[in-house]
RNA sequence: CGGGGCGUAGCGCAGUCCGGUUCAGCGCGCCUGGUUCGGGACCAGGAGGUCGGAGGUUCGAAUCCUCUCGCCCCGACCA
């Protein structure tokens, strides 16, 4: 059994720094709240990369990148956006030896300065919309870190659109939230409630902010990605106008989106159990272990070589594959070894194996003898890749399940105090309040409004707190 | 920033109350050799520490005092 890894159950946060530590996918760093990114770690985060990065393109997006300092008067510009990030920004104030002229900021994000050179490059309405991407650092000074969950630095996506309308505009944040939502259940196997904030957990200087929230093992919300439409606020502030058909001068309407490595904090918390990571064939860094195992040097020879040429054979077929064969560790320690780090397959080879004509397999996602099964050689690569299929919706309807069980809905404010802490989860509720409520809310349970989702029953209720009329539910819930 | 806890070997810790040959130790990990190998192997030997830092008290400090730095947890903000 995992030793090294306290249970869930015993002390979830705890828990999560365990996995993070045995799995090697980060480590601390000596700057507080920054983490080093592991090997093991970063590979998860590339598979990310790619998923996501294709989906851009797909949609129009173009990559571009923008420096990393930002005047500090640029941030000023825009009333909300500099009251609501100034607490968390780093301001590089002496650079070359020198007391710097004007303080340059560590981009919390990029509004600001992308703005500064749509306002150059946009002249009329034949330049837009133009939809940007940029994969960054950021900075956000943080007082509680944690890995990959809230880091003071941490690596993302941002895409920054222009358009001619506002109809444009709103769409574009609505699509992409859309595209996180898809990608967070195809490729992650994290289901995600996606839906729009209220105004008290809007970005500051958005009109409109949304969110995918997925929920931790236990029963937290987790914002694993947000889009915004951001109205003509950031193009006031720097000018970014355009030419329309009349001849006429417009603002323009734009939209930004990010996820983060947050998601590799959404992929561990969604999935993981006592026994460590446990991950989604589609992000996995290798996809089947194979594990050769051998008693005499006689057997070694002949074990060797057919595990070798199974290790070929996958990763011909483009299954990633890693073939561990450490003569210094015995089966077992390698089975918890990549038990640990989450793979999803495990191939021992073994005499009993080469004789029988098979391997053992063995599914990361259905632990002890459920998840064990023979694989003949004959015709192996094929089967692996059905099989890694069917651990990737296994792993989605799983999380769901788990989810479900624990999204909950009651009808008054006093049913909600009385179950919440002994039942933490996603609260359903119809919700008319505003943000004094959302302030009570949290105040009185440590509960808030997460996001209000976009899709909605038909119906109509009554608000759980406010006892208004509602038009539509509300997902509360204590978040990360 | 408020409240609580902790800094002793790479990691996890005991020792601190009551200062001194059971105080510099234990488990894991690491190195060497041998036996092992289908769920974290065993035996033997070995390497490794400014006891967070500075100052003080004392014949003598991991242990007592003062200051200082850092980390973790719980609250107010956030991808």
């Amino acid at each position: 059994m995992a030793e090294n890894i306290t249970p869930r159950k015993s002390d979830y946060s705890q828990w999560y720094q365990d996995v993070i530590r045995e799995a090697e996918l980060a480590d601390s760093a000596p700057v507080r709240g920054c983490m080093v990114i592991r090997p093991w770690g970063y590979a998860i985060w590339e598979n990310i990369q790619k998923g996501l990065d294709a989906r851009f393109r797909a949609t129009g997006h173009e990559n571009v990148y923008f420096p990393l300092f930002i005047p500090q008067s640029f941030l000023q510009k825009e009333a909300e956006h500099v009251e609501g990030f100034s607490p968390e920004l780093a301001v590089v104030t002496h650079g070359g030896g020198k007391r710097l002229e004007e303080p340059l900021v560590v981009r919390p994000t990029s509004e600001t300065i992308i703005n500064h050179f749509f306002s150059k490059w946009i002249g009329s309405y034949r330049d837009l919309p133009m939809l940007l991407n940029q994969w960054a650092n950021v900075v956000r000074w943080e007082l509680r870190p944690r890995a990959f969950i809230r880091t003071t630095e941490f690596l993302w996506q941002e895409g920054h659109t222009a358009h001619a309308t506002e109809a444009e505009a709103r769409a574009e944040a609505v699509r992409m939230l859309r595209v996180y939502e898809e990608f967070a259940r195809k490729v992650l196997a994290v289901p995600v409630i996606a839906g729009r904030k209220t105004e008290r957990e809007k970005f500051a200087g958005a009109v409109e902010s949304y969110s995918i929230e997925s929920m931790s093992g236990n029963g937290w919300a987790l914002q694993s990605g947000t889009s915004h439409y951001l109205g003509t606020n950031f193009a006031r502030a720097f000018n970014t106008r355009f030419l329309d058909e009349n001849n006429e001068q417009q603002y323009v309407h734009q939209s930004s989106w990010g996820v983060s490595t947050r998601l590799v904090g959404a992929v561990i918390t969604a999935h993981g159990d006592d026994h460590g990571l446990k991950l989604p064939p589609e992000i996995a860094p290798r996809q089947v272990a194979v594990v050769p195992i051998w008693k005499s040097e006689a057997e070694k020879a002949g074990v060797l070589q057919a595990a070798e040429r199974i290790a070929s054979d996958l990763e011909a077929a483009g299954i990633r594959t890693k073939l561990d064969d450490r003569d210094t560790v015995s089966p077992g320690f390698k089975f918890n070894h990549w038990e640990v780090r989450g793979v999803p397959l495990r191939f021992e080879v073994g005499p009993k194996d080469l004789a029988g004509g098979h391997v053992t397999a063995s599914a990361r996602n259905r632990p002890g003898r459920e998840g064990k099964f023979t694989l003949p050689f004959e015709g192996l690569a094929g089967e692996t890749r059905s099989r890694l299929a069917s651990i990737q919706s296994e792993m989605l309807a799983d999380a769901e399940q788990r989810r479900d069980a624990m999204t909950y809905e009651v009808r008054t404010y006093e049913e909600f105090k009385a179950v919440f802490e002994e039942k933490p989860g996603f609260y359903r509720l119809w919700w008319a309040g505003g943000r004094e409520d959302e302030e009570r809310l949290q105040e009185e349970t440590r509960a808030t409004v997460r996001n209000i989702p976009l899709d909605q029953p038909d119906a109509e209720g009554t608000c759980f707190m406010t006892g208004r009329p509602a038009r539509s539910m509300a997902i509360v819930a204590r978040a990360y």
